[in-house]
DNA sequence: ACCCAGGGTAACT
DNA sequence: AGTTACCATGGG
């Protein structure tokens, strides 16, 4: 079956291509095909929303969440636009959903993504995938935490994820072992779930903040990368601005996409 | 050959 | 508490 997803005018190339997921890709047919975790769909953008095909009707609260349909982004967008830099990074950027990935894939990727480039983390991804997910006829399932903590380095050598394969096999072993609880940041709040995750090796603040915001919705959490180093110094010296309130999550998302593209083409304030 | 990439750690002041 | 070399890998 076929369903309409009716959020607003949710953008999948905003969404999907802005950096915090890495398993979604446009085909030949211009839709969208993926996985989140285990499970796997595919989209067709339309006018005012997308279109999930072929999905089984009993996943579609799982996706309906995952694109945080219960979001009001509209309200949200209003809000930050008494800062100047932030609207136009917002509006050139309304249809773009903060998702709520799987908290295991989404900490496994940021911690592939330290000191990294996107296209080469997407494929460090596909070729773990490929190594230890599940076969689907669709693809490969992200791996489990339980697969990845019976692998050992020289098992991760194929995916040539460098320094970051030690840091991939603590943290399964602490997520199977229980001593890190993903399943408990949800109802942690922001301090303590940083905590949670920086326990483990190779997880600080940029990681745990792109966990936290990525997978477990923590709004406040605000990612800062080198792009975002290099905003804030420009528009920001003097910290952020009041408007992004308890959202400054969905604002650095905004002005990344903003600034990526745009790159040195810098708008006056 | 050099610099950079959705950084973190350890070893320094 | 704040800096800095180093960490693998690949693309520009």
């Amino acid at each position: 079956m076929d369903f309409y997803i009716k959020t607003g005018c949710l953008d999948l190339a905003q969404t999907l291509e802005g950096g915090q997921c890495f398993r979604w890709r446009r085909g030949e047919d211009g839709c969208w095909t993926g996985f989140s975790g285990p499970r796997f769909l595919k989209l067709r953008q339309e006018r005012d929303g997308a279109v999930l095909l072929g999905a089984a009707e009993e996943d579609m609260p799982y996706w309906e969440n995952y694109f945080d349909c219960g979001t009001d982004y509209e309200a949200v967008i209003r809000q930050f636009s008494a800062d100047e830099t932030l609207r136009l990074a917002s509006e050139e950027n309304k249809g773009l959903r903060i998702l709520r990935q799987e908290p295991f894939e989404t900490l496994i990727s940021f911690i592939i993504s330290q000191n990294n480039n996107i296209p080469r983390i997407r494929g460090i991804i596909e070729r773990l995938c490929e190594t230890f997910g599940e076969r689907t006829d669709a693809g490969f399932a992200f791996p489990s935490a339980e697969r990845l903590a019976r692998a050992d380095e020289e098992a991760l050598a194929p995916l040539r994820a460098g320094f970051r394969a030690r840091y991939i096999l603590d943290a399964a072993r602490k997520v199977v072992g229980g001593e890190v609880r993903l399943g408990e940041i949800y109802g942690m709040d922001y301090e303590a779930g940083k905590a949670e995750l920086k326990k483990i090796v190779g997880v600080g603040d940029k990681v745990a903040d792109c966990v936290l915001l990525f997978a477990y919705h923590k709004t406040e959490a605000f990612p800062t990368d080198v792009w975002i180093k290099r905003i804030v110094a420009e528009y920001y010296k003097d910290g952020l601005p009041e408007c992004m309130g308890c959202y400054k999550g969905i604002a650095q998302q905004y002005l990344f996409e903003y600034f990526r593209k745009h790159g040195d083409k810098l708008p006056e304030r």
